[in-house]
Order: structure tokens, then sequence, then C-alpha cells
DNA sequence: ACCCGCGATGAAAAAGTTTTTCAACCAGAG
DNA sequence: CTCTGGTTGAAAAACTTTTTCATCGCGGGT
């Protein structure tokens, strides 16, 4: 088969996506896999927008096989770079599990945002779960955008 | 087709799971949805244990056609009866939305287990979201267990 | 530089899940 | 009693995800 990625393709996608996209690529060699120029595909297309369905993360990189999408949505999912979530709407989504946010997700049209600032410290929520190792969570916050409000 | 369900089945039931399985009938009624066998069958299943798979809640009622039980917990889930989630664990997991309450989760072993006591308030949340109009929010927890850890 | 081995890939098939379709059913209104 | 509209189950269809298998190509050893 022909091999359509180049290693120039790769390296402007790095560049576009900034620092997440070669931060994954480390941790993926690290850890024993090979960063071949599909996984880095889907990486970047990741990279361009968060909390992406299969389909959108799919036309992003319509070079690499269905198969291959999943298999790699699997593979950095294991090793914790990748989240998958169910918001309510139908279908799974996916996100780079860079840094720790959460969810605001709006009833009435669907969007979706993140903020940052976690309402929550790791020594209230063990407070709250005795004989419980709390290692990590997630919130979602669900009503209407101001949009739509 | 014979009636497989008798009144004093969906009596026993009722009496077993005590007053969810009556107040999601009653709320069914008042929104204008027959309280049929099945569906109440269904919801008897879903009283018995919460966050359960699919599979589990139709082995709770056999007699249900795989389509009802689909559909029932359509409806439920659009009267805000019955949520749907995703923790992970790769199938959706359903469970009475009775009360307001969070998730542990183990990830050594999968148990879920609920607390009530939520440690947010809606002032906190809201002030986190500036334009956002908070209706609602989930909150899981993912660790060890007192088991596992 | 060449070969080898093994992980990675894609296409097709299989498996699994959810929705749609449709004919039959039932309860309540007129 | 009959009509009507919501409900049901079985089969089929649609859709999603995983498995299988033959091939590919990167990277290490010679």
């Amino acid at each position: 088969m022909k091999n359509f990625f180049s290693v120039e393709a790769a390296r402007r996608a790095r560049a576009l996506e900034g620092e997440a996209l070669s931060r994954v690529e480390e941790k993926m060699r690290r850890c024993g896999h090979k960063a071949t120029p599909q996984r880095m595909s889907v990486v970047g297309a990741l990279c361009a927008e968060q909390h992406q369905s299969l389909d959108e993360i799919r036309a992003r990189c319509p070079e690499v096989g269905l198969v291959t999408v999943y298999r790699t949505l699997d593979l950095l999912s294991e090793l914790g770079l990748v989240r998958r979530m169910d918001l309510g709407d139908d279908r799974p989504r996916y996100e780079i599990a860079e840094h720790h946010h959460h969810h605001l997700i709006c009833e009435s049209c669907g969007l979706i945002s993140e903020f940052e600032d976690c309402p929550l410290d790791q020594r209230v929520l063990s407070r709250t779960s005795p004989g419980f190792q709390v290692n990590s969570h997630s919130l979602e916050v669900y009503g209407q955008c101001a949009e739509c409000s």
C-alpha cells in the first residue's frame, strides 16, 4: 500500500496544534507504541476541537481507516490521553485529556463548553467517601447557555 | 397475544419496591402516558437495583420484549425519571433518577456506589459559569474502593 | 545496505446494539 | 358496539464497534 502520509504533513499538523500533539507523541513512544502517521493524524484531529463525535473526528482525518481510528482511540484512552464521554446527547464524544476541566452542556442547543476552575477539592471529596481512595473525578453541569436563556 | 401480566403481579412488585414505583407510575399518568404492565415491569426492574446495564434490566423482566424495554427507557428518560450514564465501563447504564446523588466508581473492580451529600451548591456552580443558567449537574468520582485499596 | 520480525494497517466480515416498520391488540370515548 | 389512538412484539433495517486476516513498513540486528 502507498503511504499517503509525509513527515511534512505530520510536522505541519504539529505546528498547527502546538504542544499537545507532541506531548501525546512522546508519551506513546515512551510506552512502547509507534507514533505512526495515522495515529498522529487522529491525534491532530482530536487536538483541533474537544468533544468531537467519531464522525467529526473521522472527517478531520479521512485518510485514516475507520478501524484504525477506533484502535487509536482505544490506545490513547488506555494511556489516559483521551477521555470518552456520554454527555446525554446520543453518541460518545472524545477529548484530549490534557488539563483538568469540566463541562457545561446546554440542554437547548447542545453546545458544550468547558470551565477550568474546579469547585471541588480533593480533601472535600475524600471526606464524602470514607474508605474510598479518590483518583479523579468528572463534573458535568447541565442547563441553558447564554444564547438560549 | 396472551396477557402474561396480572394485577397481582403488579401489586406485588409495587409492594416490594416501595414508593419509587408508584411515584413513577403517577408521573407517567399525569403526563398522559399509560402505565401498562410491561412498563411497570421495566420500572420494577429498574427499582431493584441502580446502574444496571440493559441486559441486567432485561433479565429482571424477561416477559417484556426488547423493543418495549428500549421504548420504556426512552420514555422514562424523556420524563426525567431515568438517567442514562456512561461510567467508563463499555455499556450504558440506567438508573431511577429519584434523588440527587453522585457516583463512586472503583477502577479496579468496577463497583459503583452512590453518595448523597453533594459537595457542590448551586450558587458556587453558577459563579463558575457566568451567563450559563444551571439546571442540574452530575459528578462521578473515580478511584479504588475500600476492598481494592 | 539488507533482511527479519513484529506491531500496525485496511478491507471485509462478524458481532453487537438500537431504531424503524408494521400488523395486531387493548382500553376508553362516543 | 365500534371507532380511535396509544402500545406491543417480531422481524427487518440501520447503525456502531470488534474481529479476522493478509499485507505493509518501521527499526533492530547482521
